[in-house]
DNA sequence: AAAAGCCCGATTGTATACGATCTGGCGGAT
DNA sequence: ATCCGCCAGATCGTATACAATCGGGCTTTT
């Protein structure tokens, strides 16, 4: 390893730009982690050494074990005992809860954040569903990671109009645990029958159609489930495949 | 504001007892203070300073450090930048946006439950109650300690018959900080009608009237908000009244 | 040559070391 | 007497050290 002492110099993020000495370094480790795993730059079942991490951010395995363990918690990496971290490789039993779950909270969501919605959200969701259009007419991998991330922003966009922070950091986890979930088993063809779905849910709120909104919200996240084959497991590592 | 300990009692867990090496050191540290949290042993506000826990625990603060870590995501313990961690103190707001989503959840939970419900889980409801029901009619601080937390493991029993772990870590937390919340703001007096809420939200699901149970239960969850006094601030710490 | 056993490197688990920051008291200046 | 600044103790933040464990390759044996 190399001199960490000589000169306490460029930290992690932002190295010297910002003088409001940010505190969360551990937190930048973690938030760049997190993005890299849900954008699938870094695929279900990779490694994630703690000093190869920590040399990566010019930091000693302390933080990187705090970023990670904080991962664990959210859902997004797991841990063997005396082998490491790994990114999450959800099973499909996984999956189904994961979206068993959004649909028990979403409708809830929705009908509470519809309480709150003032025309300048309703402009702010409209944005976000132009965006989302002009994803989807795009081709490409990087396209499509945008894409499946703006399709998480909306439902994150309704959860933080409840102003419940509870329920806004459920939603922060079930969404970035959802977004592993498609890159792993999303059939590359479709996805892009969200973005209508997304219009018509807006839409309802705006009509005051809440209990419309509702069904439709259900359904929606339905169709996101129905779209993936979780026949198949697509594992990386063979350990999970072959001692079960 | 005393402590536990009428001994330090050398190791935490197991200290070289049995072989199987367990690993979880630091997870016997985290549920030992959110036990104490939840029992209201440690009072909101208390200061965990990292070089004490680890001296009762007889383990160096990196564990201790991992563990406060673990309670901060789970907002039982906050921590404050070179000051330290500290027992949640939660106000007022985050009180209700605590019911606000147990609301929103627990009558989907109810009804997923109720779907995978064998006789055999019924008759485990049942013996909850009894068990409620005998601590309600004891008297003394430790019986009521006994009762809020016999009162949310009837909630979490629930929750684990949906079979959805995901769903589930989500109760345990917010089982945990409405046990917090209770603690701070239960007006003493009260309290017990929960019992005979919980026996009819019983008494419906079993009767197959699962939109009844579903309405119980949120009545059920407004009551026990509505028992508390979030008018006034229980704090323990200045810091938080003074400058807010 | 194949199989079994052993050793070594890599990586994790935990403890400790060291610098940074906050808090509170003491003493001098006004 | 009061206020301000300095110093010391306590505690945190981060890095590093050391021990334990795992896995793979090499050697040895048959």
């Amino acid at each position: 390893m190399n001199n960490r002492q000589t000169k306490p110099e460029t930290l992690i993020a932002r190295p010297d730009a910002d003088g409001n000495r940010i505190d969360g370094n551990q937190r930048a480790i973690r938030d760049a982690i997190r993005d890299a795993i849900v954008d699938r730059r870094l695929m279900p079942g990779t490694k994630l050494t703690e000093t190869d991490v920590g040399a990566l951010f010019n930091v000693s395995r302390t933080l990187v074990r705090g970023a990670l363990q904080a991962l664990v918690h959210e859902g997004l990496v797991t841990v063997e005992r005396n082998r490491g971290a790994f990114v999450a490789n959800p099973s499909p039993e996984e999956a189904r809860q994961i979206f068993a779950t959004r649909r028990i909270i979403e409708p809830g969501i929705l009908t509470e954040a519809a309480r709150h919605m003032t025309p300048s959200h309703f402009r702010q969701l409209r944005e976000q569903l132009v965006d989302e259009g002009r994803l989807m007419s795009e081709r490409g991998q990087s396209a499509r990671r945008a894409e499946i991330k703006a399709s998480g922003d909306f439902h994150l966009m309704i959860a933080a109009m409840t102003g419940n922070a509870v329920m806004q950091r459920f939603m922060d986890e079930l969404i970035a645990r959802s977004s592993l979930v498609i890159s792993l088993y999303g059939q590359s063809t479709v996805s892009s029958c969200g973005h209508s779905e997304h219009t018509e849910i807006v839409d309802a709120i705006e009509a005051g159609q809440l209990d419309r909104a509702s069904r439709l919200m259900v359904h929606h996240i339905h169709h996101i489930e129905a779209d993936l084959d979780l026949r198949i497991r697509r594992a990386n590592e063979l350990r999970d495949v072959l001692l079960p």
